[in-house]
DNA sequence: GGCATGAATGTGACCGGTCACACAAGGCGC
DNA sequence: GCGCCTTGTGTGACCGGTCACATTCATGCC
């Protein structure tokens, strides 16, 4: 292809019409595969497309059909394993649809900050899939114009953050329960919590379901410690529930937290599971091969991501049926940081 | 804003000029910041533009001006650091300058299948930037087609790729050099490697490095291990060196190699840094919280990225002016993974 | 006072597609 | 033989901007 050399401008529909000796109707006909086209006519364009390496331009589709074929994603990280996933899943069915991927960051959470991300996107693409896992991303959401088709994917779908809008989550509230009740089945006394941010600012989904586990059992509640998203949040927490040697399991609310704890206790002369049963959130790609191995729970993040866009998607074209809310179901995974106290605890 | 209620269709710059009594032409000059524009008139635009919330087209910009202020990533990897790293550097410059940036995901490294990637980032958007850290981004970077601007992020720049396409790296050899004699000075007869793949079918700039840093000391040149890119792979090469009791230092191509080496070791009974000494690469965020924690190199990808875009966003508008390419320096970080060897080694 | 000059503004075509509609030719029923 | 429907194809307007050029009007200079 590209015999000629010499040639600038890609070729347009026109140019593929003048050589095929049809109108540029027939030709935009022919790569939308309308029907009435007499088969001898459609082979003579396809082969002048062929010829000419002939793309349809997406900028001219998208403004005279009105549709992008494009969607961006919001999120306030890119570098943490869940969120990496999560864009990950999107990324592999935008793909699989043809769809364009755009990427927004939402660097900080300022109201106006974060209304500017929004319109910089709206201005981008045709919908949005904003990741409100936390404040900046849950205002996001929020400030999106009811116009704009958006999908959130969210923390809990009780009282969703962005009204009717349409969501994904996965099921974290049962997830810390379970993880929660490994640890008591164990024989804990109790578990404590070192929390990640949540969506809103009161208890997130994990904070309630491992809460719910403790009630459930008759386990004493003590009060969840706070941490960031990494390990250095982790590790001041675990320094704090070190000095406490009444505390002999604890849950956290994603790796790196737990990684973080792993490491305070190390520090202190704990031994993990030894005098502390130590579990994760979301099985990051590390977290089986850390001295110990942590026990965690695994979240399909990547298909939150697939699911995510199948909704927008579903949305964008009404062709596409708009699946229902697919739950994924995380899965309880268990390594050498979890165990039975020591009798002497 | 936003009174009327059942405002459809946004404002597009007929409608901002009708209400304001002038021309599209003089509201056109107004959004492009014409000098001669009355500055009355001036005024009332504006302050129509503002009561009627109108924003700039992005896809109608983009058709007819010829350049559409996006660009795409293509990258093997979204979830490891260092790939997540420079995506969020690029994504942060381009916010600063108004770009929009697409991700597109190279699934495999089959000819057709990243001739295909590229071809719909190229549809996508104006420019694009390339991670040939790896054969299907180097491969990527190859299928550009020549007149579509292009950076690529590249391993190192001798005889690169792409041909003469603008490029930026870190200096990877120079940092595994100076790792490998970090190594060395503790006493260490030799420093092992084990490998992330290469960007090329030949030993890449870390291989490289490392080699030469044992050349001029004189030290005996083991063959490097095949790792993969994730602590699965490290495992497996940590096993195979744990079996040499010989083997006192271990450099590993990244921290994910490197945390899988650790837990080989601690698998097989080998203390670090007491029996064998450990050094990553990339000083990825968990790194200084594992037990032992990471002697590794840190590489700046977030500044690597946004050097990218820099280039980039030059080559795009003449206006701005191409940098230099930029290299930025790593720097070794030391840590508890690496000690002098033991007196009976 | 006439005219070149430049500032301020408007008009038409264009970017590369789609959409609504017109129109010619062929088959069928009556 | 006429009308009518269907099939295949072409024409003009439009999406929302930009660009090149035309036009109007107020100045400044001789």
């Amino acid at each position: 292809m590209n015999v000629t050399g010499h040639t600038r401008r890609p070729a347009s529909i026109r140019d593929v019409a003048t050589a095929a000796g049809v109108s540029y109707q027939t030709v935009s006909r022919v790569i939308n595969g309308h029907p009435s086209v007499r088969p001898s006519t459609r082979e003579r364009v396809l082969a002048v497309i062929d010829e000419l390496g002939f793309r349809r331009n997406a900028t001219a589709l998208a403004l005279a059909s009105g549709r992008s074929r494009a969607v961006t994603v919001l999120t306030a990280n890119t570098t943490h394993y869940g969120y990496a996933s999560i864009l990950r899943g999107i990324e592999e069915a935008a793909r699989a649809a043809s769809y364009a991927v755009g990427i927004g960051v939402l660097e900080s959470a300022d109201e106006p900050a974060v209304a500017a991300e929004v319109q910089r996107a709206a201005d981008a693409s045709g919908g949005l899939i904003v990741i409100a896992y936390d404040p900046a991303g849950v205002r996001a959401l929020a400030a999106v114009p009811a116009e704009l088709p958006v999908v959130g994917v969210v923390e809990t779908p009780t009282s969703p953050p962005g009204g009717d809008r349409p969501w994904v989550w996965t099921d974290d509230r049962e997830a810390a329960h379970e993880a929660t009740r490994h640890l008591l089945s164990l024989g804990h006394e109790t578990v404590h919590y070192v929390a990640i941010p949540s969506s809103t600012r009161r208890t997130g989904a994990r904070t309630t379901g491992w809460r719910q586990a403790l009630q459930e059992a008759g386990a004493p509640e003590p009060r969840p410690v706070q941490g960031s998203w990494g390990p250095a949040g982790g590790h001041a927490a675990g320094l704090r529930l070190a000095k406490d040697p009444s505390v002999t399991a604890i849950l956290c609310g994603n790796d790196d937290l737990a990684l973080g704890v792993l490491r305070a206790l190390h520090e202190t002369g704990r031994s993990v599971p030894g005098d502390v049963s130590v579990a994760g959130f979301d099985d990051a790609p590390h977290s089986a091969y850390l001295t110990p191995s942590l026990t965690t729970v695994r979240m399909d993040f990547t298909g939150l991501g697939r699911a995510a866009f199948a909704l927008l998607h579903g949305v964008l074209e009404e062709s596409a049926p708009i699946a229902p809310h697919p739950v994924s179901v995380p899965e309880l995974v268990v390594r050498e940081s979890s165990g039975p106290p020591q009798a002497g605890g």
